[in-house]
DNA sequence: TATCTAGGCATAGATATTCTAGGCCTTGGA
DNA sequence: TCCAAGGCCTAGAATATCTATGCCTAGATA
């Protein structure tokens, strides 16, 4: 977990939190990542990909082929029902485990 | 990350940290952590010796043999002075992988 | 016009980590 | 005598991430 890595487990959470107030395509859901963190995670397109790829199997996002701002054709993804409440277990889980490794940082 | 799942990636941490306070044997740390994590957090056996293997192989632990309060064989383990810089560095790349995370799900 | 850079999607393979599911031994109590 | 629990360990599967590519296009620039 150096530098601008991930937490492993924790980036399909990150991307269904960013579609959440609206579509994005792909490319984009990283560089909004980064920005938000304030540069702290970097998310490598050979991680991105496969992740969407995996979310739109199991149903939690859709996509769409359309032109981006820049006149590039690209592929927006967005949320269903399935991945709204996937976020919100995911978030659930994660906070909870959090806790744990909290109390055990502090408590040890 | 469900139930008693833990964070993959911070495993290592958690041990190390069980480990600074002094010595103590593969079982008992698992249970220490489940303690402590207020039985939010479970290592599985099968996570835990492999992960100590790895440990002893970088160098950040060191194992002896001895015999427990319950009268049983065990191994202990004890931190090196590599195994309290890498649990320091450890602590700081979570941090700052956690700080980027919560940017991303309190701004998104 | 030709070329280069950046935007953009995608896959293959290596690497790392965790979990499931076992195996094996010992101690102490029923 | 038998069994539950304590204790160490490994093999194999599953998962996720990263590195390194490949390919295509639009727009800027030489």
């Amino acid at each position: 977990m150096a530098k601008n890595e991930m937490i492993p487990g924790t980036l399909g959470m990150l991307i269904l939190r960013v579609l959440q107030p609206g579509p994005i395509h792909g490319y984009a859901i990283a560089q909004r990542i980064h920005q938000l963190s304030n540069e702290l995670l970097q998310v490598e397109e050979g991680s991105l990909y496969p992740a969407l790829q995996r979310m739109l199997l199991k149903g939690w996002v859709q996509a769409d082929w359309g032109v981006s701002e820049t006149n590039r054709k690209v592929r927006f993804y967005r949320l269903t029902a399935a991945g709204r409440k996937q976020l919100q277990s995911e978030i659930n889980d994660f906070d909870r485990a959090l806790q744990g490794i909290k109390a055990v940082l502090a408590k040890a």
